[in-house]
RNA sequence: GUCUCCUUCGUCUAGUGGUCAGGACAGCGGGUUUUCAUCCCGCCAGCAGGGGUUCGACUCCCCUAGGAGAUGCCA
């Protein structure tokens, strides 16, 4: 048989990256191997149920480009593949638990076991069920039902021995039963599965072969297997992946800012960036290669190379991957991802616009190598689509020059401005070049004044390019305002 | 409290008994450049500590310390 892998999100939250992260390297793993790589959605817990997040699951994995083999979208020969469509399974199972005495009905209220919880904490006792309903008597049994109280039924957890597995990662792994979680629950009074019992049940009947998962998972591993061998079946190969961490070495959490996906692809990261920089958190290719596109991981990608211990997302790093596919796009690419921005903060109202088609095509090549993410276009151009609000003269004066130098030299851009338009933006700078030489300063200082008041501030796109798409009017209109905002500065301080 | 896993530059990592411990991001410095950015060059910076094993340990073993995870009718 093939190899079957599965991500098996919880439709609780948000997607977000340790997520993914899991689900790339199941997916890249079925693919190098030529397996199948299921999609199943766990919506076992009715109180956190998100319509919203089952909406953001799909959207995310269409938008990084994962297409599982089999899902609940494309089905598949051993659905269904949501679990609440498969609770009669479950219940099946559990009650068979209960009857080869594997399993056990207990009555105990959620707030009887919170106060239990309470005190052992306080007496710094060991956590966990103390088992009380594992050795009900018949007749308390009967005496609980008369009470109609809603049982959930526990698995039981041998009371001696150990229980050994063996983690492709990790090695050799075995536990003593008595250390494995004292009985959890399989069955819950809503008559919904846990993760566990579903999970196992789950896992045997769609044949999955392999388990990559995150290593959160490690510590109930012992308990799967006692599932596993209480059913009679056997437990397909683990391999418990590292962690990714925030920047507190802490469980990647909102705390850290953005994890979600969404609010990556909303900031403007492009799904090249995503998935190369999360597949090297926990996994490496060799001693110096980092390029990876989605394509080549479904060939490269291999568990030998997976890390033992975790992983903190970098922030910073991912940035830089992003800025690096940007550069990677053709202008044209670019300008079509870059679009839906403008739009957003309104700068265009559709990409439909007549006559924008070079205005964008210009904008795009002017911001390539200046953005690490797609949003940063807003305070890149914004100067194209709206006018200044105010202008320090501080930012205006260079340095080393006056406010009577500045404006000679403003003067001066001014009175050439039919030649700026008219030429190349080679001859252009020539022409730049001459005039900051014959007015006696760098060429940095003569066009610093003129970037400012064309573009508001000090740090723009390259200048000339710049005036040419604004144009003569506007350029025009924002040299002379400047220059009279330097005169009244000459006049107030003289 | 208990159990489990982990431990190479700030971060991601290469390394599988003999290496000047390599790369990348970040940081810093320089170059190209009309600013910024890109690009190029350089610098800084690491084997958690202690015991063994060995001719020789980052690599193997043990202990300690530190970190993380689990301990839910959440996954």
């Amino acid at each position: 048989m093939g190899i079957r892998v599965r991500y098996a999100p919880s439709p609780t939250g948000l997607q977000h990256i340790g997520g993914i992260r899991t689900a790339l390297f199941n997916y890249f793993f079925a693919k190098s191997r030529g397996g199948e790589f299921i999609l199943r959605i766990e919506d076992t817990d009715r109180e956190r149920y998100s319509e919203a997040a089952l909406t953001d699951l799909y959207d995310t994995l269409k938008w990084l480009g994962i297409e599982a083999d089999e899902s609940p979208e494309k089905g598949g020969e051993y659905g269904s593949y949501v679990q609440s469509e498969r609770t009669e399974i479950y219940r099946e199972y559990a009650r068979r638990l209960v009857e080869s005495g594997h399993a056990y009905y207990c009555y105990c209220s959620q707030d009887r076991l919170e106060k239990l919880r309470e005190k052992q904490k306080k007496d710094k006792q060991d956590f966990g069920y103390n088992r009380r309903c594992r050795t009900l008597s018949e007749s308390e049994i009967e005496e609980y039902q008369q009470e109609s109280i809603k049982p959930v039924i526990r698995l039981k957890i041998p009371l001696e021995g150990e229980t050994v597995f063996n983690d492709y990662l990790l090695g050799e792994i075995s536990k003593k039963n008595i250390d494995i979680s004292p009985d959890p629950v399989l069955l819950k009074s809503d008559k919904y599965p846990t993760y566990h019992l579903a999970n196992v049940i789950d896992d045997h009947f769609m044949n999955i072969t392999h388990i990559l998962r995150a290593q959160e998972w490690l510590p109930s591993c012992p308990l799967h297997i006692v599932l596993y061998n209480a059913l009679g079946w056997k437990a397909p190969q683990y391999c418990h992946l590292p962690m990714v961490m925030g920047d507190n070495g802490q469980k990647l959490s909102k705390r850290h800012g953005a994890t979600a996906v969404k609010e990556f692809i909303e900031q403007g990261y492009l799904p090249e960036a995503i998935i190369n920089y999360v597949s090297l958190i926990g996994w490496s290719y060799d001693d110096s290669r980092e390029f990876f596109t989605k394509q080549e991981l479904e060939k490269l990608f291999t568990l030998d190379k997976l890390s033992k211990s975790p992983g903190v997302f970098d922030y910073k790093k991912l940035e830089w991957f992003n800025g690096h596919y940007i550069r990677q796009k053709s202008n044209e690419e670019l300008k079509e991802l870059l679009i839906p921005y403008l739009v957003k903060c309104e700068f265009i109202e559709s990409e439909t616009m007549p006559g924008m088609t070079t205005f964008l095509d210009e904008i795009t090549a002017l911001s390539k190598e200046r953005l690490k993410v797609l949003s940063d276009i807003k305070d890149l151009v914004w100067f194209f689509f709206r006018e200044i609000d105010t202008y320090f003269p501080e930012d205006i004066i260079p340095k080393k020059l006056d406010a009577a130098k500045t404006i000679e030299i403003l003067e001066t851009i001014k009175s050439h401005l039919s030649d700026v338009f008219s030429k190349s933006e080679d001859k252009v700078e020539e022409l730049f070049k001459t005039l900051a030489e014959a007015a006696g300063v760098t060429l940095g200082n003569f066009i610093m004044p003129l970037r400012v008041a064309v573009t508001g501030s000090n740090v723009s796109p390259p200048i000339i390019g710049s005036l040419k798409l604004l144009g003569i009017e506007k350029t025009t209109a924002r040299i002379e305002r400047v220059v009279n905002i330097l005169k009244d500065e000459v006049s107030n301080n003289g």
